[in-house]
DNA sequence: AATTACGACAACCGCCTCTCA
DNA sequence: TTGAGAGGCGGTTGTCGTAAT
């Protein structure tokens, strides 16, 4: 008996993402969303991947508005003091970074914060992950802290302003207010992250879009609800046509055809998709393609 | 200039939880 | 109620770039 493996691994392309794969993914996911499940992607789009890692590249990587680096001295007190609350649910510390992924968090921690953390702390031994920490996490009222590490000591303010972040806290606001911005919802209105490079701007298609909140959140059943709505399998279509209502998408693409597969309509006008894709999104590294 | 050490981060692994038939 | 499938999550490993020697 045993588990079945969600894919052939022998078969499956492992290791680094490549520009034309990301360019697939991100093209399928936008536009076929809420239609389908991550282990089917991978056939339907035409990846040689497995599903569990196009999820994985898609939540980490290619959604839009991740942040990746430069950590603010904010954000790592935040994170600091959370761990000291709840030990390492990444998850539910990255929920509240906007723009960051639990992956995100687990390597800034491993690579800096930890040190930081023990040195503050001089812990090392007891992180908390007890069953009370995520307990704590769970409750309303927060937690039966005796169990607990205390938190490192420049963060005891901090912690008590974390403790009515939930019911309008200035760090949850303020929080707040940046990840408008970068979803575009509002005018940038801070001027202290702007001289310190890193106010960025939203993609413009999805700046305007109702979802947008929803698409950014990522953490869905399904894939990520599309701008558009617009929901048309090339191969569950009836007549095998596909329909871009995205006059970008349209522009790449052309007229709607008859494919065999999404990865043919893509390979029609591969590196026009690249181009429009880098403009659309800037890369990855949003800091640094704005500077 | 070559080698080594280290930091940063992308990606994988495997277990757990949730959902649904 | 139960079992299979899929998603979620945290730990770990791999890879690459860069600083130090």
């Amino acid at each position: 008996m045993g588990r079945s493996p969600c894919c052939d691994k022998a078969s499956v392309k492992r290791g680094p993402w490549s520009r034309e794969e990301d360019a697939v993914l991100r093209n399928f996911v936008q536009r076929f969303a809420n239609a389908g499940n991550w282990i089917t992607l991978p056939q339907k789009a035409g990846l040689n991947r497995c599903g569990k890692s196009c999820r994985l590249r898609w939540l980490n990587y290619l959604r839009p508005a991740l942040r990746h680096g430069g950590f603010t001295e904010e954000e790592d007190s935040l994170i600091l003091s959370l761990y000291g609350d709840i030990g390492s649910r990444w998850s539910v510390i990255a929920a509240k970074l906007p723009g960051r992924t639990d992956n995100d968090v687990k390597n800034h921690w491993n690579t800096k914060l930890k040190k930081r953390y023990y040195s503050l702390t001089a812990a090392p031994s007891t992180p908390p992950t007890g069953g009370d920490a995520i307990a704590a996490a769970d409750s309303p009222h927060g937690a039966d802290r005796s169990s607990l590490p205390p938190p490192p000591p420049s963060l005891v303010n901090l912690d008590a302003a974390l403790a009515t972040a939930d019911d309008g806290g200035e760090l949850t606001r303020e929080s707040e207010q940046l990840y408008a911005e970068l979803m575009g919802l509002i005018e940038p209105q801070s001027t202290t992250r702007e001289s310190t490079g890193e106010v960025m701007s939203s993609p413009s298609s999805f700046g305007t879009s109702p979802a947008a909140s929803s698409f950014a959140a990522g953490s869905s059943a399904t894939w990520p609800v599309d701008v558009h709505d617009t929901i048309l399998w090339p191969e569950s279509s009836g007549n095998g046509m596909v329909e871009f209502d995205d006059p970008c998408v349209a522009h790449i693409f052309g007229p709607p055809s008859t494919p065999d597969s999404f990865l043919d309509l893509l390979a029609s006008s591969y590196d026009e998709v690249i181009a429009t894709q880098e403009l659309l999104y800037l890369g990855t590294n949003w800091s640094e393609d704005l500077n």
